[in-house]
DNA sequence: GCAGTGATGGGACTTGGTCTCATCGACCGT
DNA sequence: ACGGTCGATGAGACCAAGTCCCATCACTGC
């Protein structure tokens, strides 16, 4: 007989989502959290740094996409290495059912300032990986930044075309689409 | 004989940065700089709706470069009527008087994830900003979004260009200097 | 004078977050 | 079977951020 129930962090992230659903974040005290989950807020913040990241798991994202754009073949130009790591996400991290989830958690996040802004800085420290990751595939700096944050915008568009229902295409083939049309409007400027 | 000291909001402004230098950000209490500034928490609060918000003044900034974007000629491309709005903004607002503040401020942002996540949020809604802009210039929808990016991103260059003491060139000709970079990068990708 | 205004002070109160110590089943070696 | 260590948890004190409400008191206009 196991002494706890399994996977705290798991239990906390799902009672934390349920919760800010339900009552908003800011009328969601960590106690909440941690009861819903059979916890306490000793175990919580134990799991957790803070309240905001209980909505931002591990950072295997980083991590996933850096790899992708390592391990795409040398030919490809600095936004098609980028393209490349976009699709194995999708393959390996955005698969389909992960896409309801995503939703939810992504318009609680959109409804609240201190979330936001937390993942403001996700998207910056994600960038700047890009970046290096970028760096180390022998891309000069300024194309390596360029490719980056146009990089993220096809992220941002593909993602929100991907959780918008009513679509039933994978991740990947919404971020190949996304980059054709960023470089059809870049090329305009 | 006034009955407080004016200024109140510069005080505390001017009080947390020397504290945040000192001793550090999560080491200054707001009690701390509100002592400092000659005044209270509550005043304190009254004035800044947080202690991080304390470094990010106003937010005249977003205004400034939303009307230089508007008042850039209207035969000018979406990336040049960004050009033209940082160039306003180097004549207006980056004044040479104020660089050293800069500096210093910067400074103590880079150093503070706290600080760096305001940073990241205000700087997201600023490139939103840039984007209604531009859409108010008839630009559609994704070569403004591909244009405030890039737009952020020279801007980020130019700042930290300028900044970096050891050249006396004003803010509008570095972000001229940098657009032109940035352009020249993207055009190999 | 006298009432209203507006920036400030004071202090109670909630919540996020840190820290330290206690608990107690599982596991391991003997 | 026994005893000791380990690891995830609980309990609760404590500090700082942030909210709220009420008091103060020079200045202003009537």
């Amino acid at each position: 007989m196991a002494r706890w129930q399994p996977d705290a962090p798991g239990r906390l992230a799902a009672a934390a989502l349920d919760l800010f659903e339900e009552r908003g974040y800011e009328n969601t005290t960590v106690i909440d959290i941690a009861e819903r989950a059979g916890l306490t807020k000793s175990t919580f913040f134990r799991h957790f740094p803070d309240k905001r990241e209980v909505l931002f798991g591990g950072g295997t994202v980083a991590g996933l996409l850096v790899e992708g754009i390592a391990s795409a073949p040398s030919a490809a130009g600095p936004l098609d290495a980028v393209a490349d790591a976009l699709d194995a996400l999708g393959r390996t991290f955005f698969t389909a059912d992960r896409r309801e989830f995503s939703g939810r958690r992504q318009a609680v996040l959109n409804a609240h300032t201190e979330l936001r802004e937390r993942e403001a800085l996700k998207r910056i420290d994600l960038t700047a990986s890009m970046i290096e990751a970028l760096h180390r595939r022998g891309v000069p700096d300024l194309t390596a930044r360029v490719a980056a944050r146009l990089g993220a915008l096809v992220w941002e568009i593909a993602y929100d075309r991907w959780i918008d229902a009513d679509n039933s295409e994978g991740f990947g083939p919404l971020a190949r689409q996304a980059l054709a049309e960023v470089r059809a409007a870049g090329a305009v400027r």
